[in-house]
DNA sequence: AGTTCAAAAATTATCTATAATTTCACACGA
DNA sequence: TCGTGTGAAATTATAGATAATTTTTGAACT
């Protein structure tokens, strides 16, 4: 693992960033930075670092003064990272699909695979996101790739919010048909399926902490 | 003003943020924390916080222990910058097209008189900026409005770097054009325009320090 | 019971000090 | 001349201490 190359403030930044999209933070609780720090056994200097980075990629809001909470999300925000998804993974693939090669389409089949194998959300969400990111990688765009990766994150979020414990295994026709089109060099067909394929947002009943059921919904691709 | 509410890292972040922006900081020069701080009068803690937001925003490139520079750019970067604008703004307008009012489109008809007659770079950029966010504001959708605001900040830099001072007055057909389409409830064409407009990529010959010219890119919309 | 206010506790933001690492300059040898 | 190593200086990263602000608590009052 390189985390021993990283600073402090990115060892935490992580951990809290895992922590807050496999839901084991609750939206809205707040995080405090000498909580923080005493459980990373540092001074809460990293802490804040990390705090900022949270920031940036949407995963936690900041008040001067007033602290740092994990950013809460409704149905909205779901659209709105589904649409953005969608231009930028469209915009990827475009520029991807020239250089993808037989040995990277095959990885992805291979992911496809695992994904359809998975039992639980979390293999699942990380089948996916192997997926999207082997076809879109050799775009060679670094400021949209990671753009698209914080956009990932907040998708995974959504997911586990709505799944978090029952999850069915199901085949993803849509990443075979985007496989089967790149293979035959038809991009724009690629890139239309995968449009419409990150836009699909799943819907689920889930218990709130009150009781009471609601609809919880999440992108689903 | 309210920098007088921001924390002391919000403020300087804007500030290095404009400098960098303008050009008043070489791309690839370092950024020291204590010579920051010392200039600030403060210590070089907010200054680290500043540096993260510099670093998610895409204007510093940060090395553990090796400090923190000025984010260089090259063509391939401007084409980025320029694609993700597009896709990202077309999709904004999409959604804000139905919330626009016959006085935003007013507002946003005088940003481009103001343009129009801008005898400098800077006034044109703000110009510039002020038409984009007044038609893509109303989508309502937060996060997508703060990305497409650091590529405004990417854009501007590259046009600052290639334009630093001759500037010649030249009036905007594109902005015309998508505010009429606007006013006609034509949605699309103003979309399909908006994509095109956003990359136009300008070209200048510019003098390096080497005192040779090479050629200069910059987003011109 | 519900409000309001003030003091106490907790928390954030910043500063100062220290440890660890990198950069730089300069001498030395191939 | 060029590379290479070594020590000093500069710089980054973190810790510990302090000031400023917010939140909480609880008592007094309506």
């Amino acid at each position: 693992m390189a985390s021993t190359e990283d600073t402090i403030a990115v060892r935490i930044s992580k951990e809290l960033a895992d922590r807050i999209i496999s839901g084991a933070i609750e939206p809205g609780s707040r995080l405090r930075q000498d909580h923080v720090a005493e459980e990373f056994n540092t001074s809460h200097v990293p802490v804040r670092e990390a705090f900022r980075r949270l920031e940036a990629q949407g995963l936690a809001i900041s008040e001067p003064r007033r602290g740092v909470r994990v950013a809460s999300f409704d149905l909205g925000e779901v659209r709105e990272v589904a649409e953005m998804r969608a231009a930028l993974e469209v915009l990827a693939l475009r520029h991807a699909a020239p250089h993808l090669t037989a040995s990277i389409l095959e990885k992805a089949e291979e992911a496809t695979k695992a994904g359809d194998k998975s039992r639980d959300v979390r293999s699942w969400e990380e089948a996916n996101r192997t997926f999207h990111r082997l076809i879109l990688s050799p775009c060679n765009m670094p400021r949209l790739l990671s753009t698209i990766d914080d956009l990932h994150a907040a998708s995974a979020r959504f997911l586990f919010a709505a799944w978090r414990s029952e999850w069915e295994t199901r085949t993803d026709q849509d990443h075979r048909a985007i496989l089967s089109a790149l293979r035959q060099g038809n991009t724009e067909s690629a890139a239309a399926t995968l449009g419409r394929h990150v836009q699909w947002i799943g819907q689920k009943p889930v218990k709130t902490a009150s009781g009471k059921t609601r609809d919880a919904f999440a992108i689903v691709g």
